[in-house]
Order: C-alpha cells, then structure tokens, then sequence
DNA sequence: TGACTAATTTGGAACGTTCCAATTAAAGTT
DNA sequence: AACTTTAATTGGAACGTTCCAAATTAGTCA
C-alpha cells in the first residue's frame, strides 16, 4: 500500500548498516559478516524489498535481458523454438522479451528498437521475409551480440544457427526413391527464403544423382502453413501425371497434404507417400505419424541461446556460424515400398 | 565502436543546449523551439544515441512493460492466445516479457519474480495447474494490476478474462443430441482444473436437460493434447457399449481423436461425431474440418491486453471480472444427422 | 522605452543501484 | 603496548533520465 516501493536504503536503515553493506548482501559478497548478513536477509523479506534491476543496469551498463524476435509464433515450430530458448534462457538467469513479428518487416524493426531501449544484453532473431542484413547493421555495431536462426541473413556479420537443409532434403529423397518411389514432388514454400531454395536444391540433386529427370511442375509453391498444403494438392489432382510422393517444406504443410488427400480420398501413407520438415511434437501422434526431417525445434532453441548467451559472457564477440545436423526419422505416413509406381498414375 | 553509449548530455553538448531541452525534445514537448527542435534531432540519428528506457523508468516509476506469462506456449492455443496480446501490446507502445511456465508452478514462480524486479507495469497470467492465489498476492498488493485468463484462480482479488465453457459445452451437446445421438462422450483433461469442470458441467447438464442418463464411465480422462486425444479413443474401443460421439476438451485432443479414430478404422466426422473446443485456426482447413466451440484465442489475448492496459493507466485497480461468450462453429467433424444410434454400437 | 506577459531554456535534485577509495574494527605479532 | 594484518563497513560519485522552480529571452502594449 505504500506509494514508493522499498529500497535498498531503506533496509539499511532499519538494519542500521549503511546502503553498501546491504548492497554487498544482496550480491552475496563474502566480505560481510554472517551476522550482519542474517540481519539484513531477515529485514529484506520482512519489508517485502523487491530488487530494482533496472537502477543495477544504469550503473552497470550491462542487463539480463535478451530479445527474442520469432517470424511466426502460431507455427509450432517456431513456438517449439522460442520454449528451447526461454529454457535456458531462464536457467541462466536472464529474462526475455518475447515478440512475434509475425513476418512483418516494419514491425520487426520497431520491436528491435524498443528492445534495444529497454538495454537487451543480447538478441537471438528469427528473421521475417524479406529482413535485411542492414536492419540489424546499428545493433551489431554497437557490440550488443545477434545470433540469426533458422532462416540465413546474408550479408549480416552476426553468427548464425541453421539446420542442414539441403542434406536433410536429399536424405528424404534418396529415401522416397528407395522405396520405389519416380515421380516425386516438393511441396509448399515460396522462392524468397534461403530454407526453401537449399530444400528443393536437395530435393533436385537426389534426383538428378538417382538418374530421375527434373519436373518442374513438381515444384508446387504454396503458403508453408497447413492450409497451404491442402492448396497445393488441389493444384496437384490437375495433373494428368501425378507424383507418388511428396517432400514437404514443412510439417505444416505435410498436414495439410494429408487433410487434402483424404478430401480426395486418397489415404496418405497408402496412395501418397508424404514426407515432412522440423519433426513437430505431433508428427509422431499423428495418424499416420508422419515421417519427417528431424531438426528438433527445441534442441534448437537451446543451443542458440547458449550461443548468445556465451557471447554475451565473452564480451567479444566472435562470428560463429553452425549448421546443425538433422536426421530422418521414418514413420508411417511415407508407406510401404512402391512396386511399379509407373502404374499408379 | 564507443565504450560508452551517446547520452541526453552528449547530445546537449553537440547542439549547444542543456540537458532539459534534449529531454523536452525527445518527448515531444511542444514548449521547445521549433528551430531548436529541428537541430536537435538531427544530432539525435547523426551521433546514432539510443534512448535508455531504464533510465528514465528509474525517475518516473512507470514503465512500459509488461510480463505475460503462459503455461504451454507450445499448445496453439496459447500460442495464439499470445499473439494477441503482443498484437495490443506492442502497438500500445510497450514491450512484453513473455515466458512459459511449461505448467510448472515453481518455474512460474520465478519468472514472475524475475520480472517483478525488472519493473513491470503489470501482468496477464494464464496460470499453470496448481496455482494458488497467494502466488500472486504479493505482486498485485503492491499495486501491479494482474490480469488472469483463461483459467480461474479462485480467492485471487484480480482481474479475470474466461471464455464461457458452460454455455459452449452445453451448445456443443445440444448439438449432437439434436443430430440424434444419444450416448456421447466427454474426452480429454483431468479434474483438478476449471475448465475441465466448467465443461463437463455443461455436458452434463445438457444431458439430463434432454433426459438423457448419465454414465460417467463416458467422462473419460486424459492429456489435454493430441497424444491424450489417441488415448482416449484407445480407452473407449473397449467399452461393450460405445458412445457415439464426443464433445472434447479442447481442438488438440479433438484432433488425437481423429487419428485414434482413424487407427481404429472408423471415419471421424461419420462412423463417429466429435466436437471440439477453442477453435484454433487449424481447426477450419483440417480433414474433416472440425466443429469446434469458438473461443477466438487470439480476440481473447487482445482482450485481455486491453483490460491490462486499461489498468495501468487508470492508476487504480478496480477488478473486473469478464466472460467472454462463445459460440459453436459447425464443420465436418459431427458429421451427417444419425439417424438410429441406438443400432451404431 | 519601460513594463508586462508569453515563450523558451536551464540548473540541479532525484530515482535506486554499484563501485571505489577510504575508514574503522578486530585480530594477531612482536 | 605498539604495531601490522586482516576483516568489515562506509560515504559519495556515478549511471541517464525527468521534473520542478527559476532564469532568460522574445514579444506586446501603452
């Protein structure tokens, strides 16, 4: 009920020490006597002290603070990601400021500022289309360490945590060929971002290394969310020769193939072999659960911020860049081995 | 490059004024000279300074952030639930600690104390299961305005935003009854939290209300995800005698339904009527598309964010306590009217 | 021009911490 | 007892802003 809140004199006062003695305590310092100490600890929770950190940073010139800017939070991936990183962010003993930009440049730049205003120690950015390596430029240079995840930022010199896409496409390929697999399409994404050209870069070369000609018409482009890949099946059933399977920008979109197959009557896994990206918690809930390129949007999160948060320790900052492996994780909704899939059209 | 960041003074310096002026220059001040104002600014994005939000937090008390905290981030409707309120938030022109308690009430607890130190004008909590009132008593005595969503926190003297489970759980069931089902399920959840028994109780009333016995082997518990979703289907293939349909907890379980369903080669939203509840955007291009009880998660975060920034600027606190009403979207998912259920065991 | 009002500008205290240099108290050592 | 160490404590400046009362400058009117 007071009007001003408790502070760090005012337990001085009580405890009849001077306001250093209480700030050594409070930062549990070894040089105070344990009696004191006692004293002082024992008058803090009875006058309900709350820390001010914010009066600590302006001496300090250093926060607790991270900024974490995520594209698309309604995409569980994303929200996969930002949990990961609020863990250990967490653990650490930092607090984040959370935003979602939700894939608008502008509003990106304006939570960048505001987060840099209220003196981030540090920012981990998953950038929305279309995000220039200038609109972080002012950050860097003035020391405060960025790590760029999931999407590339080129041009930026910040470091980087992406998952190996192109390898992670070509093992789903080469997978989907193995089993009998021809005609083989990739769908969802569009052409602007880094993570769709390296997918479908590994989608092309395990084709072209098998000895399969290049469609392009398999290339079906669509919004990566679930109600993208209904889309792109609908383009699909247009063809008069249909792919056998499909590789999936993501996982979203892998779901939504199979809600637009079955709207076909077509049983994914049976009639359509379907493989997904990320490994989202319910790919392996799902019926069929869904075989997908594993990148772990979680262990993801994590190591990013134990990225940042090294930097942020170190006080230089060395540019770092990891690409972190991905596997393959079979399950039922790329189906059974394909005979003659030349008859399946 | 600086060691130290540019400051009101250095600013002052450049232009040949005094502090206050700078200070009057950066909050819009209509006392300062137009020509002086324009000087001003220019030295303010040539010399690259950077308002320091904490600083001036230090001297006026009131910041610009706010905490919200959430207990499953990685659950859509959560997810979305906080996309609305980082909507309102940011274009209020404050910035959000977001965190996720991951339903862990310890975790909560530090996070709330975390941010209490960092200076939040207030909070918006979706409380994880097992909160007490007490949790956060402290934080609203002192004159925080709290907001609490989604979940009821009984003996709490706070502002509260709850959608209307009753009435959307009796909507739902006088739904299927009027397509002619009879013995119908409730799926998902445990006891030990509001809306878990806000819905059931709808359920229920709605079937004695249509004279309906209640068989309460038909309430059947579990996760309130879509991995609980499969469960719950596996639990009742055992029955002898099978319900119909189901109302569930939420869209996730809803959703786990439909693949246990599908596992046990009965076609949900035929052999089987399911509606779910909260209306996540998922929900409308799955197959089948889901009825679901509409709670509009993202409306109800900008809700929510609205009612805390009120308080916060009425400077007093006067608790409200909001319910938000609901309404049933028909889809797919409940399928065609039954004709004799009393055959379809 | 002088007096008065309106428009601008400005020192300095204050916010709640940390940090440094300096002081005081306690404990050993001859 | 006089000294040296070691242990604890302490003022006060500093961080970057806002706010107030007061000072300065410009403008207006007789």
């Amino acid at each position: 009920m007071n009007r001003t809140r408790t502070s760090i004199v005012d337990i001085a006062r009580a405890a009849g020490v001077s306001k250093s003695t209480v700030s050594l305590v409070l930062q549990g310092s070894p040089l105070v006597n344990d009696k004191t100490r006692e004293k002082v600890s024992g008058l803090i929770d009875e006058l309900g002290y709350v820390y001010n950190r914010g009066a600590a940073n302006l001496r300090q010139a250093r926060s607790k603070i991270v900024g974490i800017v995520v594209n698309d939070l309604t995409n569980s991936f994303f929200a996969e990601l930002a949990v990961g990183m609020d863990l250990v962010v967490q653990s650490a003993g930092y607090v984040q400021f959370l935003a979602h930009s939700g894939e608008s440049v502008d509003r990106q730049r304006q939570v960048i500022a505001s987060m840099r205003e209220n003196g981030i120690a540090g920012l981990i950015l998953s950038p929305a289309r279309g995000t220039e390596a200038n609109d972080i430029k002012s950050l860097a240079d003035s020391g405060i360490p960025v790590v760029v995840v999931v999407r590339n930022l080129p041009g930026a010199k910040v470091s980087t945590l992406l998952s190996d896409n192109y390898a992670g496409a070509k093992a789903a390929i080469r997978h989907l060929i193995g089993l009998g697999h021809r005609r083989i399409a990739f769908m969802g994404g569009f052409v602007d971002t880094a993570v769709f050209s390296d997918r479908v870069r590994g989608y092309r070369d395990a084709l072209v290394e098998a000895g399969i000609p290049l469609n392009d018409n398999f290339i079906i482009h669509s919004a990566p969310s679930r109600a993208g890949g209904v889309a792109a099946v609908e383009r699909m059933m247009l063809f008069a020769e249909r792919p056998t399977a499909a590789l999936c920008l993501n996982d979203a979109v892998a779901f939504g193939v199979c809600d637009g197959l079955r709207s076909n009557n077509i049983e994914p896994g049976k009639g359509f072999g379907i493989i997904g990206f990320d490994d989202v918690i319910e790919a392996k809930t799902a019926v069929p659960a869904l075989t997908t390129v594993s990148v772990d949007p979680q262990g993801m999160g994590q190591r990013a911020a134990q990225l940042l948060l090294k930097q942020i320790n170190a006080g230089q900052i060395d540019q770092e860049s990891i690409v972190t492996s991905v596997r393959l994780v079979v399950r039922q909704s790329c189906g059974a081995p394909v005979k003659q899939p030349e008859e399946m059209a």
